[in-house]
DNA sequence: TTTCGGCCGTGACGAATGTCATGGCGCAGT
DNA sequence: ACTGCGCCATGACATTCGTCACGGCCGAAA
């Protein structure tokens, strides 16, 4: 009998799964969370085998909450389910100790025997994903970088990062400038585009 | 027996809801589809009553098959499913003759209800939903500033805007300051996530 | 130790952007 | 007929943005 896991910030989503996993005979479906910085408290409470973790959560990512999970409860393996299909996301979750990548869009069917492989100890992750992964590699930004992009995200001006990272206007202009060139971008929306639609941030 | 048809674009949040509301001893999914497009052809074919619609599809929009669902197979109501709260979706969903409109946060037990109320002719609507939909009102953009807002989100520059609405540089700019205005953003690329949030494009 | 690369800062320059005033065209309401 | 409003366009202007060159600081690698 393997003790699931479920996480999703949606609850519908998550009743969801827990109504069609709970339908396996070997699948039982011990605790449901909403919250990435829940998930390691429901999991030693309720000795789960296997965790199910979406990454849009609020609270605590869900591939920090993974990463929390492997130092906290060594036994229990994890798998990311999540919506977008964005490379980086892969790197990241599998670099965090998860055991399992699987994207939304996968046939609900296949979603049980991913849960049984994780909890044998192997590895599942999405052949065409992982492929892409491979091709497009590392985040060519440095920390800063992927800092100021993350700021200029929400569409201030430039003094207006300069003055949420505490740093000089010509700084902040000097890095979305190496950002903008090696995104291949053109505009620094389109470097946040870019730089989002890859997982970079 | 309340005949259902279940349409969203992820395959692993469909097959969960088909689990969910196959429950149900009253609710029978007749019909699954991946795409808005197909969303009338297997509706007429499955007879359904219900059509639970996501409004994220590939082919079709969710709002625009509730639309063509109600002009060809008007017995069928419709209940939308998104993950998004935004404003302007319900007032949209609403003009296209759906019965009801439903986000993805509320807990798993309120959508079967939800099912049968919209199955009954009755409407549903996420309270909160409604207020903010009431507050905010209509979209303040004229029809050209959607679309250059629209244009805008893809990144390029205003040359290409204007080269890809067929329209001068000026003009652009202009549309694109009165949206600034309405908005009340700083930049462009702040218009565009506004009007983004509040469901404008 | 020297070198390399990331990080921070300054200054300057051309290009792009946001704002305003102005005008013409078509359409709906009064 | 007159008016208002959306749409398109032009031109001008100040601001912002993107790029480049340059220098200094620090930690890690050679």
């Amino acid at each position: 009998m393997i003790r699931l896991l479920i996480a999703d910030d949606q609850a519908l989503v998550r009743g969801a799964l827990s109504a069609l996993l709970g339908l396996e005979p070997d699948i039982e479906v011990v605790a449901e969370v909403g919250r990435g910085d829940e998930v390691v408290d429901a999991a030693v409470r309720s000795a789960a085998d296997v965790a199910l973790l979406d990454i849009e959560m609020p609270g605590m990512d869900g591939i920090a909450a993974a990463s929390a999970l492997r130092s906290a409860l060594p036994t229990c393996r994890t798998l990311i389910v999540t919506t977008f299909g964005r490379p980086g996301y892969l790197t990241r979750a599998m670099r965090a100790g998860a055991s399992g990548f699987v994207v939304k869009d996968t046939p609900a069917a296949q979603l049980a025997d991913a849960v049984r492989r994780v909890a044998q100890g192997l590895r599942v992750v999405d052949p065409a994903l992982a492929a892409d992964s491979l091709a497009q590699g590392e985040s060519p930004l440095t920390a800063r970088e992927t800092d100021v992009l993350a700021v200029a995200r929400t569409g201030g001006s430039i003094a207006d990062i300069a003055q949420m990272l505490h740093l000089s206007e010509g700084t902040v202009r000097n890095h979305l400038s190496m950002a903008i060139g090696k995104t291949g971008a053109r505009n620094r929306a389109d470097a946040v585009r870019v730089a989002d639609e890859n997982g970079w941030l």
